[in-house]
RNA sequence: GCACCCGUAGCUCAGCUGGAUAGAGCGCUGCCCUCCGAAGGCAGAGGUCUCGCGUUCGAAUCGCGACGGGUGCACCA
């Protein structure tokens, strides 16, 4: 997806950039007249939408922005600018208000013109080059392969896909990556459950005592140990199947994450796991680089504050000094009687990551792991010497319902709803819009009943029923035999058209913004925002007819189809970003 | 006890990292609607942005301190 039509990029698509660009070469016009000083930081300086559309189409706050430091009055800097922005033909009017901003308006060509680059561009219409080819790594979902992933991994494995598709469209260099924890102890936990499960198909009567996974997803696990092993098992000491069991059903777990995956459409570009680390020096490796920079040293950490436990004995072990990087206290790398903990991998783990030169780390963790972001911060922070950015998001809980009722049950596992009961009931573009429609750290409700329903307060169906409609319309419109035409596109001129085409030409600022900010969630709103100026001018059709998409007048219809389509290939840029197909027909 | 996240309309949430009279959906109230083009439309009421101090031309937004809610605080992964 690097390569793409020089003829598309090319097009400026970002209309507020545009007029930016404008008011920053003015800027440097007054510097040369000597109406401004010379050495000014014009980073602040800012062209947004106004917050309400009366005070015009553009404001820009680099007035109020460099009066301080250009020692002048923010008003009559902005008269200035004024007088020098109305000299360009793309600007109709630039009035001062209120303390010193500057209100722009637009001549209605320029607006318009928005829909041609977005027919032309299709659903890639808003991608952007602002990533400039960074590398960045996304690792999200991360789930241990002892079972099916739950609903809480659903929304982390949503988000994170979510985040690495609009950092690619905003033209980052993007690696989607799991880690497989398969170093640990619960990988134990998992072969001697399997082993239970083996035990079963062999004809026993087993139990699941605490601490192993009674979840009946192993039940397939056991029979196909049977069919490796037959009997041959039955009755050995651990000793002799732990190893190969533990191999076993990791990677029979993995394929059932995989497969979990599948079902919202999540394909990794990478699976690392955490056993080829050990064993390979790759640990030592990330340690010793900590050592060689003075932040490797055995002592004796304080008593956890607070909390009392009984078995707390002071203990010698081997530290990283995390404080040195803000963390709170310094953290263990080396158990007391000499092997890693569990942050030890996790530190090389991230160590090979920026040794693979990414310019950019990215991780997505459940809330449950909010303890660990200082540490990981610092441990990256250290050993790219502050030279590679870690952004943790961490995803909150998932509350799911079912007609305004909590709801908990799941067939397969027994404990915990998994993301293919989610899937199966309400299907994946579903999943996908609903949970990327709340901030990753803002809790979020689902209920089923209510994220099915075909009605204006369930955005997923509002989205998808605007693309529905235009789609509609334009296949009335082939029958018709009129089609789209964007050379003229004069016509289109009503409020309820202008608002809807300026809510287009804010898609390629908003795309910017919700990628720098790591925040998909905001193309979810934009789109819902998109999709109520469709049906609102839709539905001023009702009154006035000449807003109405189709008109005898041909030449009209055209260009109003040329506006739709606009919309649609927005939509579909959007929906592409989540993940969600956009359907062409309401069932 | 400490750290992180959160606190915005009756409810569920946005609010573009410091801008103008703080927005949307639901709910409530009142009108309207059988439409190329079903799964609705328009309008209204509803706010001390938890509270207090501070920073400055300007604060829901930044800082400090309270208060309230959530999560986490091991040699577990």
């Amino acid at each position: 997806m690097l390569n793409r039509p020089q003829s598309i990029l090319d097009r400026s698509m970002n209309l507020f950039a545009d007029i930016r660009t404008l008011v920053l070469s003015s800027l440097n016009d007054m510097q040369t007249a000597g109406t401004l000083p010379a050495d000014l930081d014009f980073a602040n300086v800012a062209v947004e939408p106004p917050r309400d559309a009366l005070h015009g189409d553009m404001a820009t706050n680099a007035a109020m922005v460099l009066a301080k430091p250009a020692r002048a009055n923010p008003r009559a800097i902005a008269e200035g600018l004024a007088e020098l922005l109305i000299a360009d033909d793309r600007i109709i009017s630039a009035d001062v208000a209120g303390p010193g901003f500057l209100n722009l308006r637009l001549s209605p060509e320029l607006w318009q013109n928005v829909i041609p680059v977005a027919v032309t561009a299709g659903a890639d219409f808003g991608r952007s080059s602002m990533g400039a080819g960074l590398k960045v790594n996304v690792e999200y979902v991360s789930a241990n392969p002892t079972g099916p992933l739950h609903v809480g991994h659903t929304r982390g494995a949503v988000f994170g896909d979510a985040l690495a598709s609009l950092l690619d469209f905003a033209g980052y260099n993007v690696t989607r990556e799991y880690y497989i924890n398969d170093g640990g102890a619960q990988v134990d936990v998992l072969a001697r459950s399997a082993y239970l499960r083996y035990l079963e198909a062999n004809g026993q009567q087993v139990e699941f005592v605490d601490g192993t996974y009674p979840g009946d997803y192993l039940v397939d696990v056991g029979v196909a140990l049977k069919e490796k092993y037959g009997d041959s098992l039955v009755d050995k000491p651990e000793s002799e199947w732990l190893a190969d069991l533990r191999l076993f059903a990791t990677e029979q777990m993995m394929d059932l994450i995989r497969a979990d995956l599948d079902l919202l459409g999540i394909k990794m570009d990478s699976f690392f796991s955490e056993k080829s680390l050990y064993g390979t020096g790759l640990i030592e490796g990330a340690i010793n680089d900590l050592d060689a920079k003075g932040l490797i040293y055995e002592g004796v950490l304080e008593p956890p504050k607070g909390k009392e436990p009984d078995d707390w004995e002071p203990r010698e072990q081997t530290l990283f000094k995390s404080t040195e990087h803000g963390d709170d206290v310094d953290r263990p790398v080396k158990k007391s009687d000499g092997s890693w903990t569990y942050f030890a991998p996790d530190i090389a783990y991230h160590f090979d990551k920026v040794q693979r030169g990414f310019d950019q780390l990215i991780d997505i963790f459940g809330a449950d792991h909010g303890g660990y972001v200082k540490r990981m911060k610092a441990a990256v922070s250290a050993l790219s010497e502050g030279a590679v950015p870690l952004d943790i998001k961490l995803t909150q809980l998932v509350k799911l319902y079912k007609d305004g009722e909590p709801f908990k049950m799941s067939k397969r596992a027994g404990t915990f709803v998994t993301l293919r009961d989610v899937v199966d009931q309400v299907g994946p573009d579903v999943t996908r819009f609903v949970m990327l429609t709340r901030k990753n750290d803002a809790p979020l409700d689902f209920d089923f009943a209510k994220v099915q329903e075909q009605s204006k307060d369930n955005p997923v169906f509002y989205v998808q029923y605007a693309h529905a409609r235009i789609n509609s319309v334009l296949r009335k419109a082939d029958e018709l035999g009129v089609s789209a035409q964007t050379g003229d596109l004069s016509s289109l001129t009503h409020d309820g058209e202008m608002t809807l085409i300026k809510k287009l030409a804010e898609w390629p600022r908003l795309l910017e913004l919700a990628a720098k900010h790591n925040e998909p969630h905001r193309v979810a709103f934009y789109l819902y925002e998109l999709a109520g100026d469709l049906h609102a001018l839709w539905n001023m059709g009702k009154e006035a007819h000449e807003v109405r998409f189709l008109q005898d007048d041909t030449t009209i219809t055209g260009q109003k189809l040329a506006m739709i389509s606009a919309v649609k290939a927005t939509l579909a840029a959007g929906l592409g970003i989540l993940g969600v197909t956009p359907i062409d027909e309401m069932r």
